[in-house]
DNA sequence: GCTTGACCTGGAGTGCACTCCAGGTCTTAC
DNA sequence: GTAAGACCTGGAGTGCACTCCAGGTCAAGC
């Protein structure tokens, strides 16, 4: 056991890339993991399951402000866990908000895709030069 | 008829600010409206219909370098439809991906929402100072 | 006729989240 | 012992999509 992992891996493992690992250390997103005797970064198992869970809230659109701010009450320990608990509710419903927002913008674009589908079947029905007068809604 | 909207009426019928309204006329994204005779815009109808969707574009995150491109097309007339179609039909997938990817995620969040729900009800039944070393996975 | 408020222009500034760079160190392989 | 390659640091640069600003014009109400 006591794996570790390099930046190379770290950032292979987790999706991101060496740089933004290094910048998510200095803003204070993820604790300096452990050095090898050279100077270089060891993460652990635990280091990689946070920034895997890091990926899962900047995929969703967290900002890096509420992720730090996430980050620092979980590193004060089991005494802010209401708190956190609280933030992923919150971002949890801003979620389901953007899905629903892209659901809804997806119909328009069903649409808007269908209105081309059925100018196209028009416009290869109509040949010669009266094909010009087709226009198009919106 | 002949309808026509302010650029505040229009900031406000699209979602879109002024600045970004005028924003989108700079960079091609939108035709130049009309003017009315002291020189300030007068947006029709058609011009609403136009942000309206651009908008949906936007929500979407298409980038503006493509939300460009379509306009081009769309001002280049119905020669341009194909292209066009295949252009929203390739974005709409990336939706339907990008919705994926979100609903997973979310299937992450409801997992450690529902952790912390545990966590918190050991630490309810937990009294004292044995409650300290009550501790978190990931 | 003068103030107010909405609008105009060109250009500069902002916030976000990286991403890149120069110049240096350390380990490993030959 | 030396060359290559992975890693290090502090700091500067990038791309995107706005957003703000100064200084000006114009129409309408008092």
């Amino acid at each position: 056991m006591l794996v570790t992992y390099s930046i190379a891996q770290a950032a292979d493992l987790s999706g991101l890339s060496i740089d933004t690992l290094r910048y998510y250390e200095r803003i204070g997103l993820v604790e300096p993991p452990a050095r090898d005797s050279g100077g270089r970064r060891n993460y652990s198992e635990a280091d990689l399951n946070w920034l895997v869970f890091l990926t899962k809230l900047r995929t969703t659109g967290m900002p890096i402000r509420l992720m730090r701010e996430y980050a620092q009450l979980r590193h004060r320990g089991v005494a802010t866990a209401v708190r956190r608990r609280q933030i992923l509710i919150e971002h949890r419903s801003g979620v389901r908000e953007r899905i629903a927002e892209l659901q809804s913008c997806l119909d328009v674009l069903d649409y808007k895709v269908d209105n081309y589908a059925e100018l196209e079947r028009r416009l290869a029905a109509t040949v010669g030069p009266s094909a010009v007068q087709i226009e198009e809604a919106s």
